[in-house]
RNA sequence: GCCGCUUUAGCUCAGCAGGUAGAGCAUCACCAUGGUAAGGUGGGGGUCGCCGGUUCAAAUCCGGCAAGCGGCUCCA
């Protein structure tokens, strides 16, 4: 019996049944065979042992190949379990492999468990085994053996039950074996250049009703220069942490003297915030929607008709007893205020599509241990808008949120982010509003919206409102971990919950669908993100000082400084002289570890002529330029909502 | 909330075989009046996160709590 195999340029050649992965990157040529890492056959990642016995495509990876970095990740994960395995031979062991950006780990340790201070001594351990080079093999071991090897080990135990067949396919270095890999490099060798990075705790499972294991982060390659990169790249993570720009652009703190997330805005953060408030309702204004202004505080009964109680009750403030039966609660969430708006007044189908939106503060009682920054605060401002739809106007108005959070992306220079579309988990609908044909409908909807506008996006389960599916928009922070920026939700049960109606074009009442969207989130997760991306070097139209005046004597030149401080400041620009007794050299050092955007210097040369001398944000040296020139350009960047004067694309690209 | 680690001056950090604290930057004063990334000298500033325990004596050892950090869970 022979297979066919295709190789990624087309060609296909046929092999004995049962021939495995590295006879077939041999008979292509020694030096791929040398090379070979693994396989990828149709589709899934093969290790080089594997017997292939069927037709299908198969291409041979490399070192080059992304997908040997995940071989690699498994192997330093492999190799890590087999000498934890050996110096603790109690250990209970959870899962193991690769992830995005490096390997790892889970451990349950009865006689004390891993901590970083272990690190060191665990690397050096791995280093001995690599050193050594011993060949893992691919075996096929039955579950009878392999519980025998892990007996007592109630996480491995479960884990080898959940594996399908009667024989499972597992890894073996000397005398020790695991499973749950779908490919290991041969030789033990050839991971040689790794790291263990941090260790931390993570639920059994990935459920907080199970048992805490310590997880084991490290992270390999296949050259130490990229090791050296990437340990590089983890450490600068700080520079562009917005808790640490935070504090050394004095922007806001938190001092848990004064309540834990609980953030306080220094002049600095709150001319951004302010900015950027103006901004984003002026935008809105002008996108058909009417702000207001509804309380922080609200009945509690308006949270239990919402279903925000019931669902959210442990992340919410406890409510105050009034003491004459009157429940008041600091309001988690906005939209029950902006039903109240639409409720004041009776509405005709002629008056929908209703737009109602706010810079609305909420307070949620977060956990301690998901506190973060800015990025995870107990009091927030969102910048919130519920738009009250006719059904048949749903699509339409899905799609004119969807170009104004683009534009405004694009005033903001956001590009990195994707569309995820959030579906409510088929497995677990108790959590959710129970109405499984608005849920199947609405996501339908949702989908056939973005298909429409040929735009990409993936699909999530389980990440829904309990009220309706969404549109989240998600990016990532500095630390790489997940945050959505934007979303659009739809919710037919709110309108439910409250009776909402219209009078319809027939005289009759009528349901309206309720939209609720953020375009730029909560003020304080939105700055942090800005913080993250801009490096702390805001645009000129955001930045806290725009200008910087140095006069280089302070008798001779401040006279001149102050005029032009007072031309910029009639413009609107934020400026600021630097009279302190200070050399220029110490001032212009300042001027820039600030990012502040503009640097002008002033002499002798520049009152002669009516010129500055500007330098730039991170420039390496200033220009003269005449003083209107430099006044006219730090004008029209601040319109353009930009350093470089470039215009708005996004609204153009949707608007077909 | 859970696991691990951490908490000393405004910031970054040192001190920790137990004997009530130091550096650099910042701040203040004086000198220097300087043309594009830190001029010099001197001064002030901390009940060492909080509470309790051991001890003649605790920043240092032990316990509890809080907050921060890295994750996990959660995130309307």
């Amino acid at each position: 019996m022979s297979i066919s195999i295709e190789f990624p340029d087309g060609s296909k050649k046929p092999f004995d049944d049962g021939v495995n992965v590295l006879d077939v990157a041999k008979s292509i040529s020694t030096s791929l065979g040398k090379k070979a890492i693994a396989g990828k056959f149709n589709g899934e990642l093969v290790d080089l042992d594997r017997p292939l016995k069927q037709d299908g495509k198969l291409a041979i990876l490399t070192n080059q190949d992304a997908d040997a970095l995940v071989v690699l990740n498994d192997t330093a994960a492999f190799i890590l379990a087999a000498v934890l395995k050996q110096t603790y031979p109690k250990m209970h062991f959870g899962e193991g492999h690769s992830t995005a950006d490096g390997f790892f780990y889970d451990t349950d340790n009865a006689d004390g468990q891993v901590t970083v201070n272990d690190l060191s001594t665990l690397k050096e351990k791995m280093m001995k085994l690599v050193k050594a080079n011993g060949e893992i093999k691919r075996v096929l071991v039955s579950k009878e053996t392999l519980l025998k090897e892990f007996a007592g080990d109630p996480y491995k135990e479960s884990l080898i039950n959940a594996e399908a067949g009667v024989e499972v396919p597992a890894f073996q270095l000397g005398d020790f074996i695991d499973f749950g890999y779908r490919a290991l490099l041969k030789k033990a060798g050839e991971a040689k250049v790794f790291d263990l990075l941090s260790v931390a705790g993570a639920y059994w499972q990935g459920k907080s009703s199970n048992p805490m294991l310590q997880r084991i982060y490290g992270t390999a390659f296949y050259k130490q220069a990229d090791l050296d990169a990437d340990l590089k790249r983890r450490s600068e993570i700080k520079e562009r942490d917005h808790r640490t720009l935070g504090r050394e652009l004095d922007l806001f703190f938190v001092d848990p003297k004064v309540g834990a997330g609980l953030p306080y805005w220094m002049p600095n953060g709150a001319t951004i915030r302010r900015t950027i408030e103006r901004y984003i309702i002026d935008r809105e204004v002008a996108a058909g929607y009417e702000h207001v202004y509804t309380p922080v505080l609200a009945n509690l009964d308006l949270y239990k008709q919402s279903g925000h109680w019931d669902h959210y009750r442990d992340d919410m403030f406890p409510p105050m007893d009034m003491g004459d039966g009157e429940m008041l609660e600091l309001r988690p969430m906005n939209c029950p205020s902006h039903i109240q708006i639409y409720q004041h007044h009776l509405r005709s189908y002629r008056e929908l599509p209703i737009r109602i939106a706010e810079l609305g503060m909420m307070h949620r009682y977060e956990k301690s241990g998901a506190l973060s920054g800015l990025q995870r605060v107990r009091e927030m401002t969102l910048n919130d808008g519920h738009t009250f739809v006719r059904p048949d106007q749903i699509q339409d108005e899905f799609k004119n949120i969807l170009k104004l959070m683009m534009s405004v992306y694009d005033d903001f220079d956001i590009t990195d982010y994707t569309f995820r579309l959030s579906y409510r988990d088929p497995q677990n609908t108790e959590k959710y509003f129970d109405d499984d044909e608005m849920w199947n409908k609405s996501q339908a909807m949702l989908k056939g919206a973005m298909d429409d506008l040929g735009l990409d996006y993936y699909e999530a389960e389980g990440e829904a409102a309990f009220y309706g599916p969404k549109l989240d928009v998600q990016t990532k922070t500095a630390l790489g971990n997940d945050e959505t920026l934007s979303t659009i939700q739809l919710d037919f049960m709110m309108p439910e919950k409250f009776h909402l109606v219209y009078t319809g074009e027939d005289g009759e009442e009528h349901r309206p669908v309720m939209i609720h969207r953020g375009v730029i989130s909560t003020m304080e997760r939105f700055i942090a993100y800005l913080t993250e991306i801009y490096k702390g070097a805001f645009p000129t139209w955001l930045a806290p000082t725009q200008v910087d005046i140095i006069p280089v004597n302070l008798d001779l030149h401040v006279k001149y400084a102050e005029t032009i401080q007072k031309q910029l400041l009639a413009e609107g620009i934020r400026v600021k002289i630097d009279k302190r007794n200070e050399k220029m050299g110490y001032k212009i050092r300042e001027a820039q570890t600030q990012k502040i955007p503009y640097t002008i210097v002033v002499g002798d040369q520049e009152v002669e002529d009516a010129t500055v001398s500007v330098r730039p944000y991170s420039a390496e040296k200033a220009e003269r330029e005449d003083l209107n020139v430099f006044l006219d350009a730090v004008v029209a960047e601040v319109h353009n909502y930009s350093r470089t004067g470039k215009k708005n694309k996004a609204e153009a690209k949707l608007d077909k």
